[in-house]
DNA sequence: GCCCTTTGATTACAAGTGTAGTCATATTGT
DNA sequence: ACAATATGACTACACTTGTAATCAAAGGGC
């Protein structure tokens, strides 16, 4: 049942979908509209397929559909992330982070961010011990 | 002169030249081999397209190619982590750690790491002030 | 000198993607 | 009731991607 791979204009679609759901197709296109100029049949084809990709359901609202995500944005963050550092960084964070911090600079607040972040990894880490 | 899209399979020759270069396509498709089972003449498309989207330099050796990157293997992850990151995660490095962290888990040696380059970055900080 | 191999150039071709258009039907406003 | 509109199903079509094959020229082995 391996989820078959959304393209980067499907992507945006979903994007809509995981920030509220379901919506028929007509909701969607509109919220898209403020950053994409896509005609709404361009929407249409874009849910059909994602429908077909088995990423989005279907249920019936009289004569058109709502649409809700199949996947949850979580899952999919992870496994971009995965994929992408195990490609480029040999799946370690480290350098990921540093080439982030590169050029952008992390802000002392993601600095803060990122030090709870490893404390409460590490308190984990010793629940898991015993 | 925006650098055009580098797909997945031709990120694979990618690799091979930000190992090494320049090199002919002989030499890439032998060290492919190792991986995917591709016909050199996969390895030669590829590399057309490569040097067609500019993320390939050529310089002619006797009657063949010797190919080397035009962008660096740091730029472009770099570019890739910043697209996930804004992309995904809202610009920031700490979900996109902790979506890392989540399932696979970081080692005590990345934590470690990671908390060094922490207060590397902390000190540049510092530097910067005054 | 001639055949086999290597190489670049060009071409192939199906699947996926971006971006719609057409058609038939259901719905709604007047 | 009828025209304008919205909606789903299907179709279109160029471009990209994965994965080669063909063709012609150039070198290399014997």
């Amino acid at each position: 049942m391996a989820m078959k791979k959304i393209s980067q204009a499907e992507l945006s679609v979903m994007e809509v979908l995981w920030m509220q759901s379901p919506q028929p197709a007509s909701d969607i296109a509109r919220k898209l509209a403020a950053q994409k100029r896509w005609n709404i049949k361009t929407v249409k084809t874009l849910l059909s397929r994602l429908v077909d990709k088995n990423a989005l359901s279907t249920t019936k609202d009289g004569r058109r559909f709502l649409y809700a995500p199949l996947i949850s944005r979580e899952i999919y963050a992870r496994k971009a992330a995965r994929t992408l550092s195990d490609r480029l960084f040999g799946g370690r964070a480290t350098p990921l982070v540093a080439h982030l911090a590169e050029g952008r600079g992390l802000s002392d607040e993601d600095i803060a961010d990122l030090e709870k972040l490893l404390s409460d990894l590490k308190r984990e880490g010793l629940n898991n011990e015993r």
